[in-house]
DNA sequence: CTGGATCCCGTTGGATACTG
DNA sequence: CAGTATCCAACGGGATCCAG
């Protein structure tokens, strides 16, 4: 499962950086790159969107349970925002006590998978990270001890 | 170019959700995404990364001029960041005056491969996702109005 | 040129209480 | 149950000055 990059590849990549940074390429202040990272940017969405998974309508307070340690205003506030962009659909039932439901778009889904390449790439190298951190502090403790 | 999502990838992903949440799975209070999240979920480390690119080491004013609005104080913590999680190395040279450069290491590649395809999602559905927007601006603006 | 140290302000987001 | 409203503490991050 390794991923090797090679030489197109990275050429391939190389280039798009260049064109994506131009200006030019987006003239309108609107910089597709910065919104992506605002978006994900924030502490919950990613999370959230992880959560919602596949094709499952989820009820608001199911939600709040499986994403640990999110507040009921942060939730609140996430999906709204998610909501917003396309990426989630909301779904009000006219009961009482209220249920509301929600599930990802078509886009969102999309999103997903790239997001879960993410978390694959996270768990592929977790160990390393892990031991990069440890190394670096220890040399920068023996650092400030001298 | 679009991305179809079949049944069997859904299923896929899915049970790796279940798996990665399942606390069981990572019993030391270490969870994976919430890392990548917190890793990535900063201001400037996407942006950073995908400005380092492939194969070329980038002085520190490089980086500094590259990634728009970034001041020399956050350049510093992203980089000391990056660089003690191992996704990036720093050359520091003997000279006067002072050069320093930073390279994605292999892993922080991997990584840069993973970032742009999200990226890609951001320019497939960037158009869309402001038009959203919009709608959902109208539709509250009006709501507040009546 | 690179980047550490300080100061300081705006935003994020948690806790709590209240409503349809 | 699914929010909204308010208050407030913590933190991110910009500006500035200083140093190797």
């Amino acid at each position: 499962m390794e991923v090797t990059i090679n030489e197109t590849q990275a050429n391939t990549i190389q280039e798009k950086v260049k064109t994506f940074f131009d200006p030019n390429n987006h003239p309108a202040g609107f910089c597709p790159v910065k919104d992506v990272v605002d978006r994900i940017g924030d502490k919950w969405s990613l999370l959230a969107i992880l959560n919602l998974g596949y094709g499952e309508r989820l009820r608001f307070n199911q939600l709040k349970t499986q994403i640990e340690g999110i507040s009921q205003r942060m939730l609140t506030v996430t999906l709204r925002s998610l909501e917003r962009d396309g990426l989630v659909n909301r779904y009000v039932y006219a009961e009482v006590p209220p249920r509301v439901e929600y599930e990802l778009t078509p886009m969102g889904e999309k999103l997903l998978v790239k997001v879960w390449e993410l978390a694959d790439w996270a768990i592929e190298y977790k160990a390393q990270i892990l031991e990069s951190r440890a190394a670096y502090d220890k040399k920068a403790a023996k650092k400030t001890r001298s």
